[in-house]
DNA sequence: CAGGCTAGATATTACAAGTG
DNA sequence: CACTTGTAATATCTAGCCTG
């Protein structure tokens, strides 16, 4: 019966499997998740014959089991469960466990099997490029993996469809095969954690706003301090007021949205008056003045001097 | 927290004229 | 010619106040 199409039954999603369960056991995949450390024992398909009994045993690891078809039952510690069609548990470290299919109904079962341990902390740059972030949602993840009841519940987020997006990596040579398995083990291991529901959701990464949209208007500024900027225009490239662009400037500078501007432009034209040959005009022109006199007027108010004489005592140039 | 309005302050422009 | 300074008119910005 297994690995036929029964015939008026709809198709079997994981049919495709069916043409070799086993072979990403073959594959040595490990790999770093936040702190964990992550090896794929057994990540395969399997059917149990009608009748079929495997007898109490456990494990010192993780054993994820999913029912894609067929019925059958589980016995967790003490507790019998009846199981059927799109139902999963886990049997965690030292759970005793014992499974059997239905006497006149084949079962199947997708399982993955790893091993979970703690990688030593302490890496440079370990907080660099949102690894914070992914440290706490595995901790998180594997905190309540090691909470979840034993008892099956229906796979409601559809964790075992990521055993198919696996396979057809490996049947289909995808590039980045071991990237697919990787994200597909770690969307098991939330989607079945999520479907417990034991523990409230965690808070997403939330933004200081306000530092940001500074950030935004600041890059925004250095890009393009060579062309006439008004607040305006830097307000509405960070997509807020004027006003609020304005207090966001006095907030994080101490100072004005023009004052930064000024400083800006200022800092390039003292570098390019001591590096180049250009005339005082072209450097106004080139660092968003739109005219030599006004440049003259705002150095002398900032540096006390002329961009000329600042030229004479600063040149860089043989 | 964020946007709109406002008076007063400040920045910017255009132009003229002086210097070496 | 390149640079500098000055002035008046105009544009833009700032910060307080109010509102939702």
């Amino acid at each position: 019966m297994n690995g036929q199409t029964r015939l008026g039954a709809r198709p079997y999603p994981y049919e495709s499997m069916l043409a070799n369960p086993q072979a990403l056991d073959r594959l040595d995949v490990e790999f770093r998740w936040g702190s964990y450390g992550i090896r794929m024992l057994k990540f395969h398909h399997t059917s149990f014959p009608p009748g079929k009994i495997a007898h109490f045993h456990k494990h010192s690891d993780y054993e994820f089991h999913f029912i894609p078809r067929g019925k059958g039952k589980v016995i967790l510690g003490n507790d019998p469960f009846s199981l059927h069609e799109g139902m999963m548990y886990l049997t965690g470290p030292g759970l005793m466990h014992y499974q059997e299919a239905d006497a006149f109904e084949a079962m199947d079962e997708l399982c993955l099997h790893i091993d979970i341990h703690r990688l030593e902390d302490g890496l440079a740059g370990a907080d660099d490029w949102g690894a914070r972030w992914e440290r706490a949602e595995a901790d998180s993840c594997i905190h309540l993996l090691e909470q979840l009841p034993a008892r099956p519940v229906m796979d409601t987020y559809r964790a075992m469809e990521c055993f198919l997006t696996a396979y057809r990596a490996w049947h289909d040579n995808q590039p980045g095969v071991m990237t697919v398995i990787k994200q597909s083990i770690i969307q098991i291991l939330l989607r079945m954690t999520r479907a417990y529901e034991t523990m409230p959701q965690q808070e997403l990464p939330s933004r200081d706003m306000k530092h940001y949209r500074y950030q935004l208007a600041v890059q925004f500024i250095k890009d393009n301090y060579m062309a006439p900027l008004t607040l305006e225009i830097v307000a509405e490239r960070v997509q807020i007021s004027a006003r609020q662009l304005q207090r966001i400037f006095r907030e994080q500078t101490g100072g004005t949205f023009s004052e930064y501007i000024e400083q800006v432009r200022l800092m390039h034209i003292c570098t390019e008056l001591a590096a180049s040959d250009a005339t005082i005009d072209q450097i106004a022109f080139q660092n968003g003045f739109s005219s030599a006199n006004y440049l003259h007027y705002v150095f002398k108010k900032k540096l006390g001097t002329t961009p000329m004489q600042y030229r004479l005592h600063n040149a860089q140039r043989s």
